[in-house]
DNA sequence: ACACGGATACTA
DNA sequence: AGTATCCGTGTC
């Protein structure tokens, strides 16, 4: 069952959380959230909006479920998706996968052999399932491109990876113990 | 440990 | 214009 609009009008914390365990389709390529990180529009220094504008233009100008997609250090386009609940607006950043269909295109993308390193971080994973910036500003909710699909997953959490600011908010939710990620989690939180 | 790479937002 | 910074990866 493909998620919609209503599960992003919710606070980009559940929406993080419960993303675990959902499934991520596009074309022939399918694998499952074990990793996702929360960044809250309003209060969290880590957010693109705490220095982009054009950032902030995006949430005006787009509804939730629609995909942010941007490229980091000129080199990795990372997945988010746009979250606007009652408590404020976010995104919620795609870190890892454990893939399920479509393997031997992921791996000709990725250009290594094995499963474990395919999609186990925000840049692999686009790389794997073949996101590039043209899926910036697409409805995520709507039938044609990348489908997500609901999932249940056992979740832990843990302090964001790679940020300089607001480091200390424990808004990364993995699935408990997967051999998937991208870091496992050294201070583990509440489960779900 | 470090190089790689480009968009964005600053300073001047 | 130039500079600093950035939600990373692969290879050294």
């Amino acid at each position: 069952m493909r998620l919609g609009r209503d599960f992003f009008e919710r606070d980009v914390l559940l929406c993080a959380r419960e993303l675990i365990g959902c499934e991520m389709v596009l074309g022939e390529c399918r694998g499952r959230i074990v990793e996702t990180e929360a960044y809250a529009e309003l209060g969290d220094e880590a957010c693109h909006t705490f220095m982009r504008e054009s950032t902030r233009q995006f949430i005006a100008n787009h509804s939730a479920g629609t995909a942010y997609v941007y490229q980091n250090y000129g080199i990795h386009w990372l997945f988010n998706v746009l979250t606007k609940g009652p408590s404020g607006n976010g995104f919620v950043l795609v870190r890892a996968l454990a893939p399920l269909e479509g393997i031997v295109t992921m791996r000709r993308r990725r250009g290594v052999d094995g499963e474990k390193n395919l999609c186990s971080g925000p840049g692999k994973l686009t790389v794997a399932m073949g996101f590039g910036r043209e899926f910036h500003g697409k409805d995520i909710c709507q039938p044609g491109g990348v489908e997500l699909v609901f999932g249940k997953g056992e979740v832990e959490s843990d302090v964001r990876i790679g940020i300089s600011r607001a480091k200390e908010k424990p808004w990364r939710f993995l699935e408990r113990a997967s051999p998937w990620v991208s870091v496992k989690p050294k201070k583990t939180g509440a489960t779900s």
